[in-house]
DNA sequence: TTCACTTTTGCATACGTATTCAAAATATGA
DNA sequence: TCATATTTTGAATACGTATGCAAAAGTGAA
């Protein structure tokens, strides 16, 4: 008893040759309405497959994208993990899914990746060292850097344009009379944290004014404790903008617990709108990521790529947009 | 120019034969010491990695797990993706993501995995058609419905012991002296949410008690909705046992906007022990399911099938624990 | 050294598909 | 109808690896 039948027994079942049956299989090639018909009729009767490792050894091409995700903690992710699963789908592309703990992706990951001669790559925040990003360079396989910004422009990458969106949020507290702001950082070596500061506080210095900066490490813990630690310290300003949303509903909730009344004493942003951003127990003020727009531009290059490889890079950004709501 | 090389390159730069350099990579192969370090030699001149395709293609295995999920907005899922992901990294196998957004998993994604030939799979809170499932079995794919009790006893399931579950929480509120209680149901056609409630009730019923049913959907608005339907009903009960943590937060907050005080007037406990629960605006009373032990319980299952199928089928029940805290 | 035995190696082949090339079939035009 | 152009088909081969089998190399005892 065969286990899998292949293209061979079809045709058998058919009466055509096996490279019939291979092409009807495969987009693109030509084959008539008959030949086609009497495949599918006995392919349907024997529960045909083609299989795709067979198909990939022979083309060298795969349909298979490497998403390389980290921190999938932050409610962030999953929507960026269901939206690109989704929309690679729609090309009949599959996901081959890898989660990081570190900040650099691990070789044995990038191995895998390899092996697997993944038709493309996308690395969600994470970043990895320069020969690696040239092992997939070397095999032709497009890489995007997503929710990054690099400093080298050797690589293509997809992000919110952080920039313009600090600069927009320091407007509009400026807006409101206020003068008196602290940032709250996320991990101080990531291209978002950084660019979100820097155009606050380039729109800050235009108005000659200072802020407050602390440190924290985008989580709620992080942002729970830094607020805390603020308020403890008497260091209250009159407007917080934090790096992301998961921080600023822990600085929230450390605000109600010191009874610090928001928006009446302090104001807060946050970053990305996450569902939980827009909870009744929170209403929480932040910047848009869009998302749908940031999937649609990677999976538009990797495509492009994939369809031939010219190993261009560029930094893309698009603009977010600003979502108000009751903190401030 | 070669774009790729493989293991004949490697075999004529390190004098030997192809098989040989197919022995170094094959686990469980013998090679004399001295030619194993001359292929790796070799192998890491020319920066060989061996194609996993053409293993597979003659082995007939695969190291890819098709891990299947649904809701992953659901807070709890990242992390069973996470733990899942580690695990079977652990074993040398990759994951292959699937993600469906309804009930019932689509065929098209079946037939990835299958064309895939993936070693195994894994099932979070979708269900397939019996048919389906069957092709799985038909390929000797070991597959595991993850967090689903299954009423046919044809496959393999795990998930949290959710009768016991219910019980211990309706025992812990009538230790507490409380008498007119609610059940909070997620989406009523999945076992998770029939067992709890059917061992809550049983444990009522003992004691000649009668509680009041709320059909909602696991998700955090549904659990805000339906408990601000029914303090506007003013059938608000002394406490609630809500299906999940999602919908508990989302009850927890519609609680307090309409001043209803928590524990003292009404007691709430969700269930899952999400990262959310535990954080200060919330410290919600809930029951932890013990993901790693489910996940190792799923991945044992599946070593084991994958090193010799048996389709042996079993529904394993782990035990969770009760956490307190401050919502009861 | 010789012989028997064990370990290691290379050769040849198979896995299931895509693809080239020439042959066959079909369509087109006069 | 025939000759020519076009489309469709089948045979053969290649992709990169694992593996059965027989030959070769190594091991150890007498």
């Amino acid at each position: 008893m065969k286990s899998t039948i292949n293209a061979k027994d079809v045709a058998k079942l058919a009466g055509v040759s096996q490279s019939s049956v291979s092409r009807v299989y495969f987009k693109g090639a030509k084959v008539s309405e008959k030949t086609r018909r009497k495949v599918l009729a006995a392919a349907e009767e024997l529960g045909y497959r083609p299989n795709e490792f067979a198909r990939s050894l022979i083309t060298n091409r795969t349909k298979i994208i490497g998403l390389v995700m980290k921190g999938v903690q932050n409610p962030f992710y999953p929507q960026v993990l269901t939206q690109f699963t989704a929309a690679f789908k729609k090309y009949g592309y599959s996901v081959l899914f890898v989660h990081t703990n570190n900040d650099e992706i691990e070789t044995e990951d990038v191995e895998t990746l390899l092996n697997y001669n993944v038709a493309g790559v996308v690395i969600t925040d994470a970043t990895m060292s320069l020969n690696v990003a040239e092992s997939f360079r070397a095999n032709h396989i497009p890489l995007v850097f997503f929710n990054r910004k690099l400093s080298s422009s050797d690589f293509y990458s997809v992000c919110c344009n952080n920039l313009n969106a600090g600069r927009a949020i320091a407007e509009y507290l400026l807006k409101q009379g206020l003068t008196d702001m602290a940032y709250i950082s996320g991990n101080e070596n990531t291209s978002t944290s950084l660019e979100r500061e820097k155009g606050f506080s380039e729109v800050l210095a235009q108005h000659n004014l200072e802020y407050h900066k602390h440190a924290s490490d985008y989580t709620y813990g992080g942002g729970y404790a830094t607020a805390l630690d603020i308020i403890e310290a008497g260091e209250l300003p009159s407007a917080f903008f934090v790096a992301n949303d998961i921080m600023a509903l822990g600085v929230l909730d450390a605000l109600q617990k010191k009874g610090v009344a928001v928006p009446e004493q302090v104001k807060v942003i946050g970053f990305d709108n996450i569902e939980m951003a827009s909870w009744p127990g929170y209403e929480l003020t932040t910047w848009e990521q869009p998302i749908e727009k940031m999937v649609e531009e990677t999976v538009k290059y990797l495509l492009s790529e994939m369809a031939g490889y010219t190993g261009s890079a560029q930094s893309v950004e698009v603009e977010g947009t600003f979502i108000k709501r009751k903190t401030t």
